[in-house]
DNA sequence: CGTGTAAGGAATTCTGACACG
DNA sequence: CGTGTAAGGAATTCTGACACG
C-alpha cells in the first residue's frame, strides 16, 4: 500500500486545515466536506476533531474542483480517482520489477 | 535569493498553524512565538493574522530545539542559521557551476 | 533570558438542518 | 445532486502583561 519514498514525506503529511485548503483550491468548507461525505478525499483529524489535509489531498481536489466544472459527478469522480490511483500503484509495481532485473543482470545489490 | 527547485515547492509553502507546529515539534505556542521574535523563523500570516509555518520552518524548529536544549542561546543560534542558509545557497551555486562546465564540456544543452 | 500562565477578544471549525432543485 | 446559509457551541489563535530569575 505505501508506496512513497521518503521524498514524498511532505506531499503526504496531513498538516493543512481546512480554512487553508480553501484558499490554495478556491473551494468553499461546504464542498470539500460535501467530497469527503462522496468518498473523494481522507482527511485525517486532529485531537480535537479538525480537519487536516496533505499537499497530495490539495492537488486531488484541484483535480476535483476541474472535473466538477467540466460537469463531471461526484460518483464517477470516484471512480475516476480510484483508477488514477491504481496506475500509480502499477507503475511503482513496474519500476520495481525491472529494477529487479537490472539488479540481477548486473549483479548487483541495494 | 529564490534558489529553490519547484521539487521543493512544498518544502517551502507557508500552510502550517501553529498549533499543528506545536504537535510536530513538541513545543510550545509560546516558545515558537519568541523564536520568531528573536528572528530565529519567519511564519508567514493569513489575511486574518493567524501564522502560516512551512515544513522547512517545522524543520528548522526542531532544529533550534535541539540546540537550546543544549544550552544554546537565541542570539548564537541566529548565527548559525544565517550561517547554514549561506552554506545552502553556496552549495546551489557550485552545483550550478559545476553543471555549466559539464554542459559546456559534453557540449550540452539544458 | 526563556518560558509559563490567566485574560479577553476575534476568527476557525464542527455538526445537523433548512433550502433550492 | 451539489451547495449556500444561519445556528450554536467548542476549540484556536492573537496580543500584551505579570511572573520568575
Amino acid at each position: 500500500m505505501a508506496a512513497h519514498s521518503q521524498r514524498d514525506a511532505y506531499l503526504f503529511k496531513k498538516v493543512i486545515s481546512i480554512g487553508t485548503v480553501c484558499e490554495l483550491t478556491g473551494l468553499s468548507e461546504r464542498q470539500i466536506r460535501y467530497y469527503e461525505k462522496r468518498k473523494l478525499v481522507f482527511p485525517e483529524r486532529s485531537e480535537k476533531g479538525n480537519r487536516k489535509y496533505s499537499f497530495s489531498d490539495v492537488e486531488t481536489l484541484m483535480d476535483i474542483a476541474n472535473k466538477m466544472e467540466d460537469g463531471m459527478q461526484t460518483a464517477e469522480l470516484r471512480k475516476e480517482l480510484q483508477n488514477a490511483q491504481t496506475k500509480r500503484y502499477d507503475n511503482k509495481l513496474r519500476e520495481r520489477m525491472i529494477r529487479g532485473q537490472l539488479n540481477a543482470y548486473f549483479n548487483k545489490r541495494d
